[in-house]
Formats: C-alpha cells, structure tokens, sequence
DNA sequence: AATATATTTTCAGTATTTTTTCAGTATGAT
DNA sequence: ATCATACTGAAAAAATACTGAAAATATATT
C-alpha cells in the first residue's frame, strides 16, 4: 500500500517515513504543498498524509483540489493546530481524518490502519500513459489499442511504475536502484539495465506506441513514438 | 439517515439526540451495552455512536460482537478515556472513528457527515463467483454444475470469504492473515499457503472450474479455468 | 477427567518463479 | 578507431510457493 507524506518539517517527515516503511508499506515524502498535489493527484495513493501548514500550498488547498480532480485516496489532515473550527473546515472540505501534534507511534499506526481498511476497496489502482495502462493491483500491463495484456513480475511493475509516476522526467539509474533496490542494496547499474530489457520486451508484446527510451549517462524516461 | 447511540450518561445521550435530530437524522438511543448490542445487530443504521463505558456489556465488547456479526455500520467510539491505547484498541477492533469527551456541537456534526458519506456493502449469506457457490451460513462449497457439496473448516470458509469479496482483485498474504489471523497474530506466509492448498484439494474435489491462482509475491484471486 | 475427534500449525522436501550474474554484442561520443 | 556505456540471451543463484505428513491445539463426547 502506498502512501504520501507531506510534510514541511523534514525531520517530523523522515521520522514518519522511516515509521511506515518498516510496517511494510510504500512511502514517498515531499516537503511542500506543490509538490504533494503533483504527486497525489497521480492518485496512486491508498492514504496521504498531509500537513496543513506548508509552503506554496496550504493543505486545505491540496486537499480541495484533490477532491475537486476526483481523487479519493484517504486524506489525514495533520497539524499542531487543535482549535474545533480547523478540525470542522478540514473534515467538511473532504478529509478523512484528522490527528494533532504530537501524537504517538501507535496511533498513527492504528489511524493508517483504519484509513486503510475504509478506502482498500475503493481506489482504483491504474497508471496511464500514450497508450499504455498498467494496472498496480494486479501488475499487468495492458494496451487498449492492441487489447492485449501482459503480467509483470514484480520488479518490472516496480520500475514501471516509477517511470510513470512523472512520465516525462528522466529517471536516473542511481534513482531506480534507490527505489527498488533499497538505499543499502548493491545492486549494479546492469540490474536496472536487465530490467529495462525484460520491460521493453513486454511493452513490444503488447503492441503499443510507447516505449522506454534510453538517454546516455542519464537515465530512462517514456516517450510516445512517432 | 438512522443513527444509534448507546450512552449511558442520560443527559449527554439526550443531547446528542437532540442535536441529531435537529439535523433531520433519525435517531434511536439505548443506555446500556445489552440493548445497543440488540438493536444495532438489525443491522439498520448507517452510523453508531458507541460509548465504551457501559453498564452490562462494555462498548469494545458490542463493537467486536458486531464486526464478527459482519454488521457494517459506521461506529464511532465515544469515550472520556484519551489515552492513546485506547484508541487503538478501538479502532483496531472495527471502529471507524474515536471521539473524546468533551467535545464540540460542531465536531459532531463534521464526524458523523463523514462517517455517512461511506456507504457499506450489503451482506449476503451466499457468495457466488464463476461455477462454485459458498454458503457463508453453512460454511458449504458446492458447485451446481457437478452437484457436489463439501463442508469447509472455519478457516477454510474465512478465506474463501476473502478471496469471494472481490473474486479478481488479489488479496496479498499478509492481508488474509490480518483479516483472518488477525493483525497482531504471529502466523507466517506458510500458514496461509497450507489453507489455500486445502482449498484447493476442496474445488478440486467438487469438480469446479473455478481456481485460485497465485501471483509471486502478491498474492492470491479466483479464477475460470478454461 | 479422560478420551476421541476435529482443526490448526509446523516442518521438510520439492517445485516453480524471480532475480542476479555474466559474457558477448551493439551503440554512441569523442 | 577507441573507449565507455548500454543491451540482451542464457545460465546460475536465490527467493518464493506448494504439499504431504506429523505434531500441537482446541473442541466435543463419554
């Protein structure tokens, strides 16, 4: 299960990453209220854990906008905050529950555990992009033009995904290895390159328009060809 | 909308009543655990507001009676005690919110919107998916095609349940353990793989179609063979 | 309480799939 | 052309999954 913190104070954020990562689940962190709407709007996210008070973006607004773009992934508000009124505007403004500062380890557990029991059935878990979706729950990729399916085993869904959190952007292979591998693998660069092989293979399968393109010392990114 | 509450400080009862039906709720109050327990279990009201501290039957012991009897309507905790243990018990339990004593007018009004706008689903005492038929009463696997009926074990019937919720979605090991084993056992992975191997014998034996195939490293979903 | 029966857990060996490694080939920049 | 980087098929290694049988627990019966 996937999850985004947004959260300005890097140390608060770090903790909470390190706190659900070793409970097992997917988290990305960014520290400003720009970069958490980018992100969550990809709507890949079961829960989303969101500070109120940020910088570019007030949580309020992320969170608007995430309803107003039909994102339904589960919404914690969170802040030092503990006046009624905020608590009142963040649940009607589409929030799915609320938790003041300081709380314990324990209780953010069991608050994300509830979360994630309300929405687990809810979300649906594809990514899209040119003419290929993939879809997260079941990792098969699938190009409607061609109507064909592939599964991809796991790592393939990894890198996949990944690539199509920001389509455009070059992913480096540091990068990959990083979010894949782990920060402590010691994975080499020729892993990802295997992976990338096995991915091209599947995305030639399925008959589509999109490919992984390579860019010399770079890295990989998508693109849409001809 | 029906809401149930079940409080036992008569003054503090009346006045949420009060207030809920102000905004046009219908409202039903008991005073003891007993009655809330009986009356929630008809299964009628979308929300419930649960006091722990009860007379005859405390509100953990209604709420989890509840879960087991797959009454899904949205509870909320409501309860002097803040300590954080608590509110993990609860939720953990089953419950969709935790309110504290004192809390505002307000407060209420932004919790109980946001526990209706969750819909439950409905519970049926007969699953069905492709060619195998599971009776959630009986704990019975038939399949009509064949005529062949074999009688599951506890567990047996519990995953298939699982597995019958949402027959192509994968369900991840460490889900059916939480949902089955539930979240603080200490089963392993092999536990759940001796299950499905029974299972499996099981279809088999009554001659189905229908299969349950496994996805490395996701997880388990039904399928039609063929 | 003792016994029988049913259910659940554990374990070990096998099978299968995924992941890693490696070597040879291809490609592109200078 | 040379050198570094990238690609890919195939094999080896590792991880994951399956299953029969035994052991441990729980439940029911006498």
């Amino acid at each position: 299960m996937r999850i985004l913190i947004v959260e300005d104070e890097k140390r608060l954020a770090d903790a909470l990453c390190q706190i659900l990562t070793e409970q097992k689940y997917m988290v990305d962190v960014v520290y400003n209220g720009r970069d958490g709407y980018d992100y969550a709007k990809s709507g890949i996210y079961e829960v989303i854990i969101l500070d109120i008070m940020l910088p570019y973006m007030d949580g309020y607004e992320v969170l608007s906008k995430l309803r107003s773009d039909k994102i339904n992934s589960a919404i914690m508000l969170l802040t030092a905050k503990d006046a009624v009124s905020d608590k009142v505007k963040g649940l009607d403004l589409g929030a799915d529950d609320y938790m003041t500062k300081p709380f314990s380890t324990e209780e953010l557990l069991a608050r994300v555990r509830m979360l994630s029991r309300r929405h687990g059935e809810v979300i649906l878990n594809t990514m899209e992009y040119g003419d290929i979706v993939l879809n997260m729950d079941t990792s098969e990729l699938s190009c409607p033009k061609t109507d064909k399916t592939v599964r991809l085993i796991y790592k393939e869904a990894k890198l996949l995904e990944l690539l199509l959190i920001r389509p455009e952007a070059i992913s480096s292979k540091e990068e990959i290895i990083v979010k894949i591998w782990g920060y402590d693998s010691n994975a080499s660069d020729n892993n990802v390159e295997a992976y990338i092989s096995f991915l091209r293979k599947k995305l030639n399968f399925v008959g589509c328009k999109t490919e992984i393109i390579s860019i010399k010392k770079l890295g990989y990114c998508l693109a849409k060809r001809d």
